[in-house]
DNA sequence: TTAAAGTTTCAATAATTACTGAAACTTTAA
DNA sequence: TTAAAGTTTCAGTAATTATTGAAACTTTAA
């Protein structure tokens, strides 16, 4: 396999993987086009290579900015913009465990806290459904926390490298 | 909340999370309505609590047992079909877990293992691909490990319970 | 056997979601 | 200022994904 078929490879597959941590299709192919450039580049080549619309580029890069996965950068001399992504799969992965729990798990916490605290009325139903609501709580609760932990782990271990630079 | 809102914004909250582990709507609705149901349900109870057709309704059923989430059941002297979901989250989790390692993070390393392992012809491109879509697949193995531990984990949890009630 | 009860399949269609392209807007250098 | 360079917005459309419903199939009891 060579360079050029390699690329759109990694792309295409990062792409329709982006489902699993919950982002679209172009959105998810745009960040791994630029994790894998070594250098920041510009809508148009980003519209070029991936041949997307410019709206499109433009909607998704700045969604992919909101989550704090891509950030503009400016050349010297230049009006243009230009797009990088964190380089660190640690980092990245930091981020996105945090927007996801911040977006997803805590809700969904939230709405399970107020259904398991409906007033059992003695039937069979609502005592299965309070016991599995608050279940289904607790689960999503450890999970939730599991995340972090592994996020904060991840941003310990990046603290840790920078402080062993500076020691 | 009494307790018939409560059920649907339940049966609504897990439906629309689905896409969290990555399965659709219907599936999902399916699978939290026989989550909180004291009893067994049949096909036709099914489709009327969700107002789904007969036909989406087998379908999802169909591939919720093949993820080894719901199993059918037999009633003594019925003909009918009866279908429960696993109850313990626990176990859900583990079975979840190891699902979506299996469908998708594991085709995905594989991916990542075949591209990062191009020959570098000496341009920066290619270094920079190379240790890229490297430190993307270590990620996503350490990633893999993580949920299958945790599998794993609960899966102890559970015979640890077990082990104990026969002790 | 057969017909009633139940289940599955799948082509057609609906619903949802993503994408385009062109117009409106913003910024900047002269 | 102004016009060129660049960016954003969004109504319309395309692509994808989910759902229906009816016909085909399977099972079982009489």
């Amino acid at each position: 396999m060579n360079y050029t078929e390699a690329k759109s490879k990694f792309i295409n597959t990062w792409g329709s993987l982006g489902t699993l941590w919950g982002i679209n299709k172009a959105m998810a192919q745009i960040q791994s086009l630029l994790f894998i450039s070594a250098e920041p580049l510009s809508m148009e080549e980003i519209m070029e290579e991936l041949k997307i619309s410019r709206g499109n580029t433009s909607m998704n890069l700045r969604q992919l900015i909101d989550w704090g996965i891509v950030s503009k950068e400016f050349k010297a001399g230049e009006r243009k913009e230009y797009f990088t992504t964190e380089k660190d799969v640690q980092e990245l992965a930091r981020i996105i465990a945090k927007e996801r729990s911040r977006r997803e798990l805590q809700p969904t916490i939230k709405v399970l806290k107020e259904v398991s605290n409906i007033t059992p009325d003695g039937t069979n139903e609502t005592d299965e459904f309070i016991k599995q609501t608050k279940a289904m709580c607790e689960l999503t609760e450890t999970a939730d926390s599991l995340l972090n932990k592994m996020a904060n782990q991840q941003q310990n271990w990046i603290t840790k490298s920078i402080l062993k630079i500076f020691s």
